[in-house]
DNA sequence: CGGTTTTGACCTGCGC
DNA sequence: GCGCAGGTCAAAACCG
């Protein structure tokens, strides 16, 4: 799948531009660090090693001209020793044009192409140094011999020194632009944090008491650029493998357990509050299902049931089995408009292994807080927001809420047919993206999170190199909208013009990964986007029943 | 019998 | 301080 290969650099610049710093500023001296991960890189430090320096060519022509003169040779005069040894040497300026043919250009080229193929299996380039030269006029070879062979080497380093080159040519462009996308993401993840600063500064009186609010950009820059990258690392991988158990949101303790860990070198602003935030991230999934819960490949046990107030259908609380102390819960309740919309709502990270057929909604589940949790670091991040639904959006046929006004930052991934986006409440602040799709049935609603997993796990993946060069490049979101655009109508049309919704699903997974090749844009989608006033979860203010206390 | 579900009690946060 | 609502605990019941 394209996923795996060929897209690593292109769709993960978060973990490369991250971790790059350090490398960077060493760069290419550096050249052996493990961060680096362009495939080409060992073949270039291999190289390096063996070719550098490349002025080593210099010392041949002490060699080829024992009569004293260093003048350096060119490579187009080693046919001179295909010659008669009466044929006039070369002249002062390294052209023997007088005595050069085409014929023998090409005839010259021929062998050099033939000498490569034999010299390189006697790896000259370890034998031949310039303390070697006195012994090797020494040891009885021929002049004409050594000569040859000598012009071989040279030949030899002269394409290794070409191709060496021309990959660092190649690495430096790439390098350049991994800084920028660095310098780019570091840029915004400051404005970022500026911008959080003040809503912060509540969530702190609650007891994360040691949290820097205040810290300004000046002072991340003194920690060597890595907070930022510090931070997003937490937020993906780290915080799928370390979260620990009990990480339960309403008791609180775990808040105060959790820190001891921590790396002193990473300010505590950054991974606290992040690594709260993230806990109490959810993501909320709404879809028809007549099932009493949908089809994610997790274990489940329900540990608790209530009446929520607004909704005559019981909230059910699920907890993963798969592991013990697994943190991550759900949710499930049925919606009190529609009680054939199951909403399944996620919170938490899986601190195990999961099988296959779970890793979509967990990919779905991690991605989507991730991606919503810096989105909505900033109201002002309409880039971040818009990228994350509308690269969602040409799979899901359906709508995405993001909600920074209920008491947990949710991602609401509305996958019933939803034409008319006034037919349910929201929350304001939301972001709504309606899509006409045909609606769902309880089989489909099993295949969902394998799409969105799909396609949030890509977002995950591209979204900071897509944010830097939103950043650098606006320039450029014009022809990724025209792109977004076509992968949206080509997705839509796609499912709403096959009566067969499996065939429907497997032209939007192939949008999917279309949509990822071809650098999905930010851009406004042809469904356009618009602002709603509802508060997020489904419930409806008008039925204020007190359930509670009736389970 | 072990795992899961049910359900009343309890805890916590928040608004008034 | 009080009540409300959301969330969790844990013993009992249930199930395969």
């Amino acid at each position: 799948m394209a996923k795996a290969s060929g897209l690593s650099i292109d769709l993960d610049p978060i973990s490369f531009s991250f971790h790059s710093p350090t490398v960077l500023n060493s760069f290419p001296e550096d050249t052996t660090s493990d961060r680096i991960m362009f495939p080409t890189t060992p073949c270039l430090t291999n190289t390096l090693a063996t070719m550098s320096p490349p002025p080593a060519v210099d010392q041949f022509p002490v060699k080829l001209n024992p009569s004293g003169d260093n003048k350096r040779r060119v490579v187009g005069e080693r046919d001179f020793f295909a010659e008669k040894n009466d044929r006039k040497l070369v002249d002062d300026d390294g052209v023997d044009s007088m005595h050069t043919s085409d014929a023998d250009i090409k005839g010259s080229a021929d062998r050099t192409d033939l000498e490569l193929n034999v010299d390189i299996g006697l790896n000259l380039l370890t034998t031949n140094t310039s303390s070697d030269q006195s012994m090797v006029d020494n040891n009885g070879i021929s002049p004409g011999m050594e000569d040859k062979k000598a012009n071989s080497e040279v030949a030899v380093l002269q394409v290794k020194l070409k191709q060496v080159k021309a990959e660092n040519k190649r690495l430096r462009e790439m390098l350049i632009q991994v800084t920028k996308n660095y310098n780019a993401i570091k840029m915004h993840m400051g404005s970022l944090m500026q911008h959080r600063g003040g809503k912060v500064e509540k969530a702190e009186e609650e007891g994360e008491d040691r949290m820097i609010v205040d810290e300004k950009p000046e002072q991340k820059k003194q920690n060597g650029g890595q907070i930022v990258p510090k931070q997003f690392m937490d937020l993906g991988l780290a915080a799928a493998d370390t979260d620990e158990p009990s990480s339960s949101s309403s008791d609180g303790k775990s808040h105060h357990e959790d820190s001891p860990g921590a790396d002193n070198k990473v300010p505590r602003f950054n991974v606290d509050q992040t690594e709260a935030t993230m806990k109490k991230a959810r993501v909320s999934v709404r879809a028809r299902s007549e099932a009493p819960m949908i089809t994610d490949g997790c274990q489940w046990r329900k540990y608790g049931q209530k009446m929520a107030k607004g909704n005559p259908c019981p909230r059910a609380y699920y907890r993963c089995t798969m592991a013990t102390g697994c943190p991550v819960r759900k949710q499930v309740q049925r919606c009190a408009e529609d009680r054939t919309i199951l909403i399944t709502t996620y919170e938490g990270n899986h601190n195990h292994p999961l099988p296959p057929a779970a890793m979509a909604m967990v990919s779905t589940t991690s991605s989507a807080a991730r991606m919503l949790l810096s989105g909505s670091m900033s109201s002002s991040d309409g880039l971040m927001n818009s990228n994350f639904l509308t690269t969602l959006l040409p799979c899901s046929s359906s709508m995405a809420t993001i909600s920074a006004s209920a008491p947990f930052p949710t991602i609401t991934l509305d996958l019933t047919q939803a034409p008319n986006p006034s037919q349910f409440p929201r929350p304001s602040g939301q972001v709504q993206v309606p899509f006409s799709s045909n609606s769902p049935t309880a089989s489909a609603t099993a295949l969902l999170p394998q799409i969105f997993g799909q396609a949030l796990n890509n977002q995950s993946k591209f979204s900071g190199l897509q944010m830097s060069q939103d950043l650098e490049q606006p320039q450029l979101q014009q022809g990724q909208e025209n792109t977004l655009a076509d992968t949206v109508n080509a997705a839509t049309a796609a499912i709403a013009a096959d009566p067969s919704f499996t065939a429907a699903l497997a032209a939007a997974i192939t949008s999917i990964i279309g949509s990822s090749q071809s650098h999905p844009s930010n851009g406004h989608n042809s469904n356009g986007m618009n602002l709603t006033n509802s508060n997020g979860n489904a419930t409806n203010p008008s039925n204020s029943d007190d359930n509670v206390g009736q389970r």
